[in-house]
DNA sequence: AAATATACTTACTTATAGATAAGTAAGTAA
DNA sequence: TTACTTACTTATCTATAAGTAAGTATATTT
């Protein structure tokens, strides 16, 4: 992938998570970049091709988290997940799914399976962390460990939503009763 | 309020609930009510002025419902709160604050404060009975309630995004766990 | 009966969106 | 050296957005 066209990505990821999908446009990548609206359209064609780009990107960058932290114990890669979210707050940023889902029906196809992907990809990581965690003793939760990575998964998701309205506290109050509750 | 009024911002509420706040225009509004584009400007100079008004509307149909299940125990009046988002659910709508707070930086100061407002009022609400229903031994729960109230506030939230996502199912799984969480 | 307010319509403006066609400079490959 | 690709630019298109000015029909008030 050429410079300009990981730039273009990467300023799509940020517009998308502090303003959403439909309220950016190429204009606000294009002038940031210093280059010519068609030249993101070179890259990419439809708005809905870089959209997918960007959720492409996101599943990459998780599938390499997940990668690095194989060799800790499950409660401590939850704490990372968390830590993840915890920047996003820090940047202003809702994550990819808080941003995207409420505009689900407005978004292409591809867009819409990418996101899908994402979605159960994530889950059932955390799904089987939470699992494995509680069988070590190190959790404790009760009920299926789908159901509590959906809990978790929707108070972090929120959290950054709530956070942008209420006041950045907001998230690590949420946070803080996410990992106590589990032990 | 004249009857178009009314229809106006019925229809706008359901249009930020199905596609976002920026993904609609006057013409969804006009074209199904069949009035021209002009006629919405006229009840709303500024889409502005017509969101703020869907958030005020959101507001006093929530003060509405407080006042209706006053007599209720608390845990009771806490199942009817997941009951409203059932209905969302049902009609593949998300809340308000899932809609909005995503586009929240694109949105107008009256907007944002209205919003911030609703938030406000609905966790506040939230908390009181949760602390009333512990006291009263109604409810289970660790922590202070006001962190109860955010938790269980996000759960909702998300779990209408996500089941937008990955299925309407989600929001039952959810909603499930929360309230047995709270026994 | 005249004046005024309400609730619109017609007909427009301005701005911006996403998108495309055609051209070009610089590099690569046969 | 010719052909072709990559990575753009310039210039433009069509559609649509939000918004407004001016006119009109109807009802209400004075």
């Amino acid at each position: 992938m050429s410079e300009t066209k990981e730039k273009i990505v990467a300023l799509a990821g940020q517009l998308v998570r502090k303003k959403g999908f439909n309220a950016f446009s190429y204009k606000d990548i294009s002038d940031p970049l210093e280059i010519r609206n068609a030249a993101v359209h070179y890259h990419f064609p439809a708005k809905s091709d870089l959209g997918t780009e960007v959720i492409g990107c996101e599943l990459e960058k998780f599938a390499e988290n997940v990668e690095k932290w194989k060799g800790l114990p499950e409660d401590k890669q939850i704490m990372k997940l968390v830590e993840v979210f915890q920047k996003h707050n820090k940047n202003g940023m809702v994550c990819l799914m808080g941003s995207l889902a409420p505009d689900f029906e407005t978004l292409s196809a591809p867009m819409q399976k990418k996101l899908q992907q994402m979605g159960n990809e994530m889950l059932d990581w955390l799904a089987e962390k939470l699992e494995k965690g509680r069988r070590k003793k190190l959790l404790r939760f009760e009920g299926h460990a789908y159901d509590r990575a959906l809990l978790i998964m929707t108070n972090l998701q929120s959290s950054l939503l709530l956070s942008r309205v209420l006041g950045p506290s907001v998230f690590n109050r949420i946070s803080e009763r996410v990992l106590k509750d589990l032990k």
